[in-house]
DNA sequence: TATGAATGAGACTTCATTCAT
DNA sequence: CATGAATGAAGTCTCATTCAT
């Protein structure tokens, strides 16, 4: 390998160093200062590049922090798809999926402060795709439990979505913010999360007895 | 009662009139589009008031939808506080927690999508002093919880947060944005919303159990 | 009439002299920068207004530039017409109409410059109405000529256009940009376009014969 | 020739083949985008060339938009220059001058928009060695006219060059921009242009007998 | 030589806020 | 008290130009 090549691969790694830099800045302003509040200009400084030049890459501003925030969810949709196909209980789904939660939390913490502050705006609607996939994750989750016993024939997918998807994120960010615990996220959050989730939905099947209980 | 007086007393009336529309419009305009989008002009159009009246009441658009989800706030504080004061068991709190907020849900729904927009916000974080009771209010929820057996003693504060608050909130803006049902809020959507977090912090209580029955 | 009925029309006039000064501040930089380099910024520096204070009357630049334009080519249709519905010959219309030209240029050459730096800019073509009315003016004044003997059959609106409208406006300009004479527009220049443009139309009848003669 | 010169001569013909496609382009461009409007990343584009590459022939924008400017001027003059050398009746040099206009319309249309929408922008003057030029030139041609008794004493240079030049630019123009007519150019165009110009110089010089005509 | 990635000045535009009326 | 005209800072985005390759 010669130094021109060299020279070539580095200016190559530069320039993708250069959209990670600017991505990793997006995320952690729009945290930060909320949509509005993250400037171009900002974003830029941060990233150490020019404000014009995250133009060749997104058309402007929102469909840079679209663009992330559907990264994101494709990630967790990946991470379900992936399980899905290799196992037979619900719990064989959750599992992994609130690790996938705890590990990102742990190795990118402003991404899941990203998603959670942006996955509620109005303005950011789940593209149709995603959204259709995430439905039909949810519909083969159902039926998981349903064939299992583990959730009754009345559960609805909206169920799934809230508490295996959302309940993690919203989790993680309360620790986050510190609202009312200043600990660190543990194994044993982790485990709580799961156990809390499998509750939910398992005691949604065992419903009319538990009344009973109560 | 003087005249004086009595035209005191009107443009009082006035004056709260105003004041409501205000608090409407920017509401409305701040879940469509975003607190950047919301603009004090389009707010105060909206409200049929002239731009600058709105800085009678408030400092800066800030401290107008900072305290109008701080209103929102303390109106959910305020209905488990007066719960709890005469009730012995966790399901008699949710009951009428959820409740609140379905009634809410179908009264005023723009309220629903505000705290929903923004309670993930980084930017508009809880008053010290609403967290403060928001924290009491929970604390006191898990020791009843406790004391009935209905959650185990390693439960946290933030479970019942999640669960009881988040939870309901979630479920009804998911409903709104019609992400998996079309179908508007029933009664039995409400009851399904309190068996499951009934389960969840019940399912809880049981984990050992559950963990064998799974 | 009291000090505050006087303030209110001293606001009114205020505020329509700024209007004035935009609209005067953006022919001349249009003028001399080319509508590009004519920026908003400058027009409103020269207006002594805030920047985004135009656009309380104007969408954007190019609504500001375009309808000047308009404006400015209503005054001279509107000429045209008015003087139509009295004269009974092509001379009759030429004459006021070059006049109209030449009371412009003294009394607002900026205005003269304008058109004329403008009426050739692909980018703003001359208003659907606007235009409309210029061809039924030049069909008049056409037919007018016809029925005098002026112009002979085969004549054209476009000829008319060119030279009625355009001749002027050319002219004017040759002599603000001093190309051919560095002397102020005078009476002696006035009759000449006049005689230009008749013999211009007028020989154009005569065709036939000129070419014999020449 | 060593193949090094062979190489060279090889590469001076790549060279004007891509200025040549820089030309059209940036003439293209700038006829429908306006000056401002025409990028140089377009320009580069639509001939197929680096951005940067630009820079080795032209200074920058305004030089290269300028340039072609005044190589089309160039190209006018030049037609008049050649005429001038053999002939003896503006006639003689009328008629050439259209007939080149209306070549020029049909082999590349767009020059002629070209400097239809830049010959009356106040940011590009004619360059001063040109101006001195055409003044020479319509001199030579005036004073044809009045040794022929085609103009009369009082004819000025500015007339020819408005007549001669601007006139039959402006009418192709109207033409190309179906103001009034949407049939193509032809022949009997020519004719017609000829004859109207022709006409206005002819009448001013017999403007007495003609006044008591009309 | 030719490229096009990268820059950054500057364009247009919006809008929270002020204040004279 | 209530208005809304006016401001101007700051935002998004474009694009002429440079320069390492």
């Amino acid at each position: 390998m010669n130094s021109h090549s060299f020279i070539s691969v580095m200016a190559k790694l530069i320039d993708e160093s250069k959209l990670h830099r600017i991505k990793e800045a997006a995320v952690e302003l729009t945290v930060h200062e909320g949509y509005g509040g993250a400037s171009i200009a900002a974003i830029a400084r941060k990233a150490k590049v020019a404000a014009g030049y995250l133009y060749r890459f997104y058309a402007g501003k929102y469909e840079l922090v679209s663009d992330l925030l559907d990264e994101t969810i494709r990630g967790i949709t990946g991470q379900i798809e992936e399980t899905l196909t290799h196992c037979s209980s619900i719990r064989e789904v959750i599992e992994p999926l609130v690790q996938y939660f705890f590990d990102l939390a742990a190795a990118d913490p402003h991404r899941v402060r990203f998603v959670y502050s942006l996955i509620n705006d109005y303005r950011f609607s789940i593209q149709p795709q995603q959204l259709q996939h995430i439905q039909s994750l949810c519909s083969r989750v159902a039926l998981l439990g349903r064939v299992r016993g583990e959730v009754d024939a009345g559960f609805r997918e909206e169920e799934i979505y809230l508490m295996a998807v959302i309940y993690p994120i919203e989790f993680i960010n309360i620790r986050f913010k510190e609202l009312f615990e200043q600990a660190p996220l543990k194994e044993s959050d982790r485990q709580r999360v799961v156990e809390l989730i499998m509750a939910s939905l398992r005691g949604s099947a065992n419903r009319k007895d538990s009344n009973a209980s109560i």
